[in-house]
DNA sequence: GCGATCACG
DNA sequence: ACGTACGTGATCGCT
């Protein structure tokens, strides 16, 4: 349960809220999501009964309404079909299997006692649209659960569409503020404009051919309706033009068909919907008939709980004015004192603040005492105290304090990392990443908003209550529920003792930056720029003509139309042309040198614009490039690094590597660099626990050699450099769940030969086998992956039906424990190893992270003590089965440090 | 914006 | 029959 709302609703009497369903929206989705194998105990086929009934219990749990009413289509949709003669003409007819679920369904309803309305000739939208319209003129909050997106164009403050997403569990609620962002700042009025446009070819709608979402979002935005695109069609040039002029009355019939009714003839009379009010026995007898106890259970559990409780969790949480200025600071200083968590955010305030008017920051707080919002300097001067001794829940912490003292600015910084106590910090975007870091998006407003922490709705910002502040609200409500889900989840310890405790270390590295010597990097721009030309100039010549090299298309065009290279073998891209990319020139590379001369104007091309001329825009006053770090991207646990990447600065070809030189280090320094010797084999090998493997890293022999002698069964000084190569390439493999092709296509041999190899390697490792065997029965369970440090990965693709998902589920399964241990090995050693720099008083600082790789600047004369301290403390993270080694190597530069 | 390409681990 | 190794981010051309 979420804490109570700050301020409590001292005069709103609860909205009655009814939700109705879309019945044949949720079975259609329910019928594709769920496999058809499923089966009542008298064996009728149950898939989209059952996924219909979760995503209905999971609604009435989550939205907990007053009443619900379930809508369905009721014979040919001869409303729209009267506008439109061809309308879901090209239909198929409906999969029997799913069309004798139907009366199942309305069974299983008519046992909750819930009201089934359909109308003759009308579809269930309509009937939605017509009672969310008269609910909304009665003042009640209307949910409406679909998974039609047009119904988005009936979202208003009081109507609320609860859209299912990819999955059943995920749910969506849209207000009309989601909609337009959603949509590109089309209104829900705008909806069917912006179908009418776009056309929906599953319903056979025509639209304006050739434009799509986009397109269509960006036309009515501008001029503000269809009516206006079209009247002003004849400003818009070129083809665009031409088809919007042509197809103008297709669009204004598109958009009819697109528009909801709501004013279907109903004789349905809203105010008698009531939930829960049904006869137990009667749910016991039908579900129990499906074979749903499951389910039986929680609906049970629902009438139980019924009277009066339902309609107060489901209003809005309430949020009073906020206190500023005396009033503010008086109710802070009493917060921190009681040592309550605080949620924070931070907004830039109104535009336009003037020179020397103040920062323009607002710092919004939300505690028990209420609302505070603090200005300009007030509002940094909060934060830092917030930050050195209060308890602070926001959405993402480390970039709260990139605001106040930016990482790249010359002032002297005033909140140190040092002083993010991981007891006092609570990022709720980590919180939410951990619990499912394949989600993208960690905003404290979306965790809210989604339904899936919160029950109670986050109220519309307004002018005295923006976002921020409402952001501020929802980290703290958000706090105490994320913690508890990450404590049932078993992610707790990874939260508390390897995600928190990071986020001051990764302030450090961005805040300290890398040292970048520009000269270098025009310098070699320059060079490469001349060879660029120059062999432009070769392509150009051998094929006859001028064109964009740059551009793939372009050049397959010329390569294979032109200069007829032979295309014998090769795939098309998805756009229809050959493909030109590296392992396609480099098998025609030797018998053609302009193919050659494309390879090196890539490799050069790439090198200069990614990195020689992006990398000195990015030199910050103090002449260091500071990249930010994201914590909660990398599905597997791994940092990301972006704005600029500085974890793929080249490396592999000589060419590339130069341009490391140009990362160097302060006067008196040095560069030193650990890293990780193949952690993510010896957690294989650990993890495994197979007697061979492990000997293979206990004897100290070259591990790719000591791999080629068993699977190949002969003696160590017997491989061969090719033998080993391929032995790499298994191992390898091996750690992303290989399957024979992979194989085959990294080492450029036959499917067969591969799996031949695959086979050896299971038979000289059998409980490699066993152990990945392990991961997968045990993924496809629980449908996650987990790292030794507790560290989940859901992966929904296992209960795909599509076999390339589930196979994709599969190699994650066996790929996430070992990928995600190795990060939370690193992310612990970095935070021993800034503990340690500190106790020892070493300026040595850590300026970046690559997956398995430290680096530090550190003055010339702790290089020793560096060393080893860095390495001891990589090493001495966890104890495995097998040696855990790192390896030091130091130099004036990144490129000498190798 | 998305696909193609290529940089890294 | 079909497309295929895990995880990222930046740049480019194209629409």
């Amino acid at each position: 349960m979420p804490e109570p709302a700050s301020t409590q609703p001292e005069s709103a009497t609860p909205r009655k809220v009814i939700a109705v369903v879309d019945g044949n929206s949720l079975m259609h989705r329910a019928f594709h999501a769920i496999p058809p194998t499923m089966m009542s105990p008298d064996g009728r086929p149950t898939n989209a009964v059952f996924g219909f009934t979760s995503m209905f219990v999971k609604m009435v749990e989550t939205f907990a309404p007053n009443g619900v009413i379930c809508a369905f289509d009721k014979g040919k949709p001869r409303v729209r079909m009267e506008m439109l003669p061809q309308y879901k003409a090209q239909r198929p007819p409906m999969d029997p299997a799913l069309h004798e679920q139907f009366p199942m369904v309305k069974e299983l309803l008519r046992s909750m006692d819930v009201p089934v309305v359909e109308l003759e000739g009308w579809e269930g939208d309509d009937i939605l649209g017509t009672l969310a319209k008269q609910g909304e003129q009665a003042g009640y909050l209307m949910y409406l659960v679909t998974g039609d997106r047009d119904m988005y164009q009936l979202s208003t403050d009081s109507i609320h569409i609860v859209g299912t997403r990819k999955g059943l569990s995920d749910v969506q609620i849209m207000t009309p503020e989601t909609v337009f962002d959603l949509y590109n700042g089309i209104t829900p009025a705008l909806v069917p404009d912006f179908y009418g446009l776009k056309g929906d070819t599953s319903d056979n709608i025509p639209g304006v051919p050739g434009i799509g979402p986009k397109k269509a979002a960006a036309l009515i935005t501008r001029y503000g309706s269809l009516d206006e695109v079209i009247a002003h069609a004849g400003e818009v040039k070129g083809k665009m033009g031409e088809n919007l002029r042509a197809h103008a009355e297709d669009a204004l019939l598109s958009r009819k068909i697109a528009t909801i009714r709501t004013d279907a003839p109903l004789d349905f009379e809203l105010a008698s919907a009531k939930f829960p009010t049904w006869d137990p026995a009667l749910v016991r007898q039908e579900f129990s008939r499906l074979g749903f106890t499951g389910l039986m259970a929680r609906v049970l559990a629902l009438g139980e709980g019924s009277g009066g409780v339902a309609a107060s969790s489901v209003a809005p949480v309430s949020v009073a004015a906020p206190l500023a200025g005396t009033a503010a600071q008086a109710a802070l200083d009493a917060a921190v004192g009681s040592g309550e968590w605080l949620g924070v955010d931070y907004d830039d305030g109104e535009e336009d603040v003037l020179p020397g008017m103040g920062s323009g920051h607002r710092l919004w707080v939300s505690c028990e005492g209420g609302l505070l919002r603090f200005d300009d300097d007030a509002a940094d001067a909060v934060l830092e105290r917030l930050v050195r001794g209060g308890r602070v829940a926001a959405d993402d912490v480390k970039g709260l304090v990139r605001t106040v003292c930016p990482a790249d600015s010359a002032l002297p910084a005033r909140i140190e990392p040092s002083d993010l106590d991981p007891g006092r910090i609570f990022d709720v975007a980590v919180a939410g990443y951990l619990l499912d870091s394949s989600k993208n998006a960690f905003e404290a407003r979306e965790l809210a908003e989604q339904g899936q922490y919160l029950e109670q709705a986050l109220p519309e910002p307004s002018e005295d209550v923006p976002e921020a502040a409402i952001d501020a609200v929802a980290c703290r409500l958000l706090r105490p529920v994320l913690a508890a889900r990450l404590e049932s989840d078993g992610s707790a310890s990874c939260f508390h003792e390897i995600e928190m405790p990071l986020v001051g270390v990764l302030l450090a590295i961005e805040r300290a930056g890398m040292y970048v010597d520009p000269s270098i990097l025009a310098e070699q721009s320059l060079g490469l720029g001349a060879d660029i030309e120059a062999v432009a100039a070769r392509i150009h010549e051998a094929a006859g003509e001028d064109f964009n090299i740059d551009s793939p298309m372009q050049l397959s065009h010329v390569l294979f139309d032109v200069m007829g290279l032979p295309t014998a073998g090769l795939k098309k891209t998805s756009r229809g042309f050959y493909s030109t990319n590296a392992k396609v020139l480099d098998d025609l590379a030797l018998s053609n040198s302009v193919v050659a001369d494309v390879l090196e104007y890539r490799e050069k091309a790439k090198i200069k614009s990614t990195y020689l001329d992006a990398l000195p825009q990015l030199v910050a006053t103090d002449g260091r490039i500071h990249t930010t770090l994201n914590q909660t991207v990398a599905a597997t646990g791994r940092l990301s690094s972006s704005n600029p990447n500085l974890q793929n600065i080249p490396v592999r070809s000589e060419l590339g590597r130069r341009v490391r030189q140009a990362f160097g280090v302060g006067e008196g320094n040095v560069f030193l660099a650990c890293d990780y010797s193949q952690i993510e084999l010896r957690l294989l090998a650990h993890l495994s626990g197979d007697e061979h493997l492990v000997e293979a890293f206990n004897s100290g022999a070259d591990f790719h050699a000591a791999t080629a002698a068993r699977v190949f069964g002969v003696p160590v000084s017997e491989v061969t450099p090719a033998l080993r190569s391929r032995a790499k390439a298994v191992n390898f493999g091996i750690v992303y769940g290989q399957q024979a092709y992979g194989l085959s296509q990294s080492l450029k041999i036959s499917r067969g030969e591969a799996q031949e190899m695959i086979d050896r390697y299971f038979a000289a490792y059998p409980d490699v086998r066993s152990y990945l065997d392990r991961l997968v029965a045990e993924a496809k369970r629980s449908l996650c992956a987990v790292t030794m440090y507790g560290r989940k990965r859901r992966i929904p693709e296992l209960a795909a039906r599509n076999r390339q998902l589930a196979a994709f589920g599969e190699r994650t399964a066996m790929n996430h424990p070992m990928q995600g241990s190795a990060a939370d090995i690193i992310k612990l050693a970095m935070i021993r190893v800034e503990e340690r720099l500190a106790e020892e008083g070493l300026a040595s600082t850590l300026i970046m992270q690559i997956h398995d790789e430290l680096d530090f600047e550190a003055p010339e004369g702790e290089i020793e003590a560096l060393s080893s301290l860095v390495k001891e403390t990589m090493e001495g993270v966890v104890e495995l089965k097998v040696p855990l080694i790192a390896e030091v190597s130091w130099g004036k530069t990144w490129a000498e440090a190798k």
